[in-house]
Parts: structure tokens; C-alpha cells; sequence
DNA sequence: CGATTGGATAAGCATTCATTATAATTCTCG
DNA sequence: CGAGAATTATAATGAATGCTTATCCAATCG
């Protein structure tokens, strides 16, 4: 039993004839005729009744005309569900970052979401740690990292520069200065993301090899809770720039640059070199490309 | 998109590998690329990512499995229904037949439910007027009439024989003759059917030519009411024997026959001539010629 | 009763699908 | 990183399935 006899078998019921169904198939009638016949043979029962006039559907054959429909159906709306999905409707992009990364992010999102408004983003915050090693695995589509991975297998594209400042609130001391040393912020009472992240291994390490000291006295577990925390005064933080962009521009934050502890970036986005893309992460990796520097 | 690519499929999803999959089928490895690649084309869309290790499924793949699935399903479960309707685990028998003629229809009925237990059987409420056309144009797989029909195209079998009886009351004078006359008939208050019916016609006839009367006092909607009637001593009736037997055996209702108006009459099946007839009907038919007099 | 209509059958042909043989990848392990 | 093993892709061939043309047969209708 097969779907194109179904098919044919449908026409036949609803046009009440073969040779009209042969028509409308644009095939002959003995090709109609054959078809039914497999059909019958394989069920080994009669589907219409040919001695009356019209091609009479049969007890055995009303009962197939049913399933024939559901079976005919059931087929289109999985072809439908793949054409969805090749235009991106139903299609997902799976992005790692952390929580500093994500700004990076947003413009490539952006766009994408542009082009592709039925396309699912889903930006989950992954340590860097275990970056590659969720890509690789095809837990994630996209890595955001702000180091080159080591794993092979892997490419990256690079999504813009950041660096790290020293936000601070406006009505602070320091607020009006360019630029300050490492000394004069490790006497600052520093605000920092209770997690480990390279960034802050490689400031501390600093530190060390310059035997000046820095304490981070507030930990906290959000990027907007550092925030919130310095404009109310509690502290200062070390944050990549454009995590606090808008409030800096808004005048809410001050920025200020750290001599040595600038800490210029590159922002990466990383996938697999082989292995299938979904079109959702091939449309995405295409905005990524667009919106990157030249 | 065709259930045997789909089956395929199917088979490597299930096996993640073409070659297990080749073997689970009896079939080749490239022929099950092949089937793969069909749909691939067909669909334009990859359903298996080949780069990695197992035959792993892409995006599309997975939505096309669940649908895959559902469609063998359906399809398994379409040939099952066709199955059962062969073995009469399924299926059903429409018969036609007014009041009277159910009686004789019972002792078939039961044999075929015997052998049948799963099948149904349903009797309609039929005017004879109306039976032989709504046989022949499938609107009933068989009827039940007391008279040849004219029409071509029908077969029948005889079911018995049955004659018209005067039902009494047990209490009622007459109650102990064998045989009254036409005319002791006619002075009876008469309780009928409410609906015209080839027997009654015959009867009014009847006494039309002997020029003598008769008045039917009382007119009931359904069978049962006029044996109720009769036995609450309301009036007589002049029914089939068969109708009132085991009320007759009970004691509870007196038959007298009537000269003249006896009127013996082979109750018949009628059924299509021609055409396919489902295998209930069929087996419904053997039944009635099992339980027809020899 | 002959004509017409609709379906069945037969023979030939084309396409499709499976097979064998072989190439190209990918993965594994030293 | 490279050789060998395993898995999938490709090509060529052959069988078979299914379509077409050309008829035949049955039923219906004037």
C-alpha cells in the first residue's frame, strides 16, 4: 500500500469514475485501473463495485476512503512542516555566552531576528570553560568567547573589540579623570561577578606579578546587580564597555579607563568547522559575518 | 515522499547507520542511500548529518521521524481495519423490514450474531412500498418483504412461511373456536396498525368484494400497543401468527383463524443480484439460507 | 438491438529502483 | 600525523514495476 495508490484511489472516490480520475491525474485509465487492482490485491478485498454505474465505493472501500484522506494529509502537513523549517520558522539558534558577552551579541541578533522574525534565539549562559567542548557536542550551535579556543575542530569569526573600564558612579571622586592607574583601583572597593571567568584570572594575575593587591569586597551573581551596585555607590566595578553602554551614554555610570588593565579583546564567535549546520545557524552565522567589522 | 522511503528512513533513524539499517531491510547499503537521497532531493532539505559519527539526524530529520512514524502508523492501522472488516471483526449488516417481518427476521439474526459477534447488525423500520429501491441503490444490504417484489435486478430467500391469525383476548368468547368467518370477523371491534401495508390493502379488498364490511375501530403506531390492546380485551387484531408466539404460548393472547383470511405468505429476504456484497452481508445471507426451511 | 460509455486486459516500453563494484570520506589507533 | 578500518557515495548494469497504446468486454440507453 502505498501513497501514490492512495492517491489514485482517492481520485477515483471522489470523482465517482476512473477514467475521470485518470484525468484529472493526467494519466490514462488503465493506469488508474492497475493501480486500484494493486491496491485491492494487496488488501485482498474489493474497493469499489464496478457493476453499478458510478464507481460505487465498496463496505471495504468507504472504510479506506477515511484513512486514505488522514494518510494523504498527514503527508502534506509534514512536507508543510519542512518547508517551515527550511524558512527558518520553525529553525533555532543555540548561543553560550556569558553574561559580559552577550552585549557583543545583540547587534548579530538583531539583525538576524530582522531577517528571520519566525527564527528562535536562545542565548544561554555557558561558562567559558566548557564552551568548546558544548559546541563541539552540538549542544550548542554558537560559542561567544573572548579568547581563541584550543580545541580543533572549531572556527571562529570575530564579532568587534572591547575592553575593560573601571565603571564608576558619577558623583565619585574619580569620576572626572581619564584614566587612572592599577594602584589607585586596587584601592577602590571593587565590585565583581561571584563566578570564575578568564578575564578576572588574568587581572588577579596581574596583580601578583605587579605585588600590589586588589580585594574584591562585593561579589555578586548578575552583571545588572554590579551595576545597580555602583550607581548607588557601593563600589566600582571592572566590566567590559559595552556592558554598561547605554548607561554610561544615559549619564547613570562614569567610565574610566585603567592604565594595564584595559585588557583589549576580541570578542569571538565560535562553531564547528564540519558537521551539518541547521539553515537557522547557516542564516545566523551569515548575519554574524554581516554585522562584524570589515 | 513515499511510505517505503519512508520505511527507510525509518530504519536508519531507528539503527543510526545506512549499512544496519541496508541489513535490517534485506536490502544493499546503496540502495538505502539512495532511498535517503530521493527524499533529500525531493524534500531539498538533508535529513541525516553523515560528517558525524552515527547517522545522526539534522533538524529536518527529527520533525520528519515524529511524521514518519504517525504515517506508518496510520497506515499499519488502515490495513488492520480492512483486516478486521475480512474476519467480520468489523462491518455491518442493514436490513430492512417493517414490524411484522422482524420476527422472521430474528431466528437469522441470532445465528449470524453466533458466529459473529462482533458484527453488527442493524433493521430498519421500511414501508415494503419502499424496500426493493433502497435495496437496489445500496441505501440496505437486504430487506424483508412478504410478496415477490416485481423489480429486476433482486434476488430473494425464503425465510417461512406465515399466516394472518385473529388475536384475542384468552377471556373473550371466542376464544375457544378453531376458525371463525369473515363475517363474525367483521363485527369484531378491530384494533390495526396505523400505517398502510400491503396486507391490510389485501384484506380491505378482500371484503370489498364479498360486499360485507369491516371498521378499524382502533389504530396503533406500533405492535406491541395492539397486543397490549387486545390483551386488556380493547378489541381483536389480525396480525401474523409469528408476531404474538409466545404470547399465544404464555396464554396470554388466543389465536382464531380466520377464513378466508388466512392469507399464507412466504416471508422473503430480497437482496441485490448483482454487485459486491461486504463480507457481513454475506456471511449474513449463509446464515438465513442455514436457518431457511429446507 | 445497435451504439455508446466505462472499465478490463494484453503487450510493449520507459522509468525507476536495487545490485555489484569501486571510490571517497571519516574515524581510529599507533 | 598517517595508515588502516569502517562507513557512505557514486557509477554502471540489470530487473521489475508501472505507464502507455491498442484492443476487448459489459452495461446502459435510446
Amino acid at each position: 500500500m502505498d501513497l501514490a495508490e492512495l492517491q489514485v484511489f482517492l481520485a477515483v472516490a471522489a470523482e465517482r469514475s476512473f477514467s475521470r480520475a485518470a484525468a484529472r491525474l493526467h494519466r490514462t485509465q488503465p493506469a488508474v485501473s492497475q493501480a486500484i487492482r494493486r491496491l485491492e490485491a494487496e488488501l485482498d478485498e474489493r474497493l469499489f463495485d464496478r457493476s453499478s454505474k458510478g464507481g460505487q465505493l465498496t463496505e471495504a472501500g468507504e472504510l479506506l476512503l477515511d484513512y486514505a484522506e488522514r494518510l494523504t494529509r498527514l503527508k502534506d502537513e509534514a512536507e508543510g512542516a519542512v518547508r517551515e523549517l527550511q524558512d527558518l520558522r520553525r529553525g533555532r539558534v543555540l548561543i553560550g555566552a556569558n553574561e559580559g558577552a552577550v552585549h557583543a551579541l545583540l547587534p548579530v541578533v538583531e539583525r538576524f531576528r530582522a531577517r528571520h522574525p519566525h527564527a528562535q534565539v536562545e542565548v544561554r549562559r555557558v561558562p567559558a570553560r566548557r564552551m568548546a567542548r558544548e559546541v563541539l557536542s552540538r549542544s550548542l550551535d554558537f560559542g561567544v568567547l573572548t579568547f581563541p579556543p584550543r580545541e580543533r575542530g572549531l572556527r571562529t569569526l570575530a564579532l568587534g573589540e572591547d575592553e575593560l573600564v573601571m565603571l564608576i558612579s558619577p558623583e565619585h571622586p574619580l569620576a572626572g579623570r581619564r584614566r587612572i592607574t592599577m594602584e589607585e583601583f586596587g584601592r577602590q572597593t571593587v565590585i565583581a561577578h561571584n563566578e570564575a571567568s578568564p578575564a578576572r584570572e588574568r587581572v588577579l594575575r596581574l596583580y601578583e606579578q605587579r605585588h600590589t593587591s586588589i580585594n574584591i569586597q562585593i561579589g555578586l551573581p548578575s552583571l545588572d546587580g554590579i551595576k545597580r551596585a555602583v550607581e548607588m555607590g557601593l563600589g566600582v566595578a571592572l566590566l567590559p564597555q559595552r556592558c554598561a553602554r547605554t548607561e554610561i551614554a544615559r549619564g547613570q555610570l562614569a567610565a574610566v579607563k585603567v592604565r594595564q588593565l584595559r585588557l583589549p579583546r576580541q570578542v569571538r564567535l565560535v562553531y564547528r568547522r564540519s558537521g551539518e549546520m541547521s539553515h537557522a545557524a547557516a542564516e545566523f552565522l551569515e548575519a554574524a559575518r554581516a554585522s562584524a567589522p570589515a
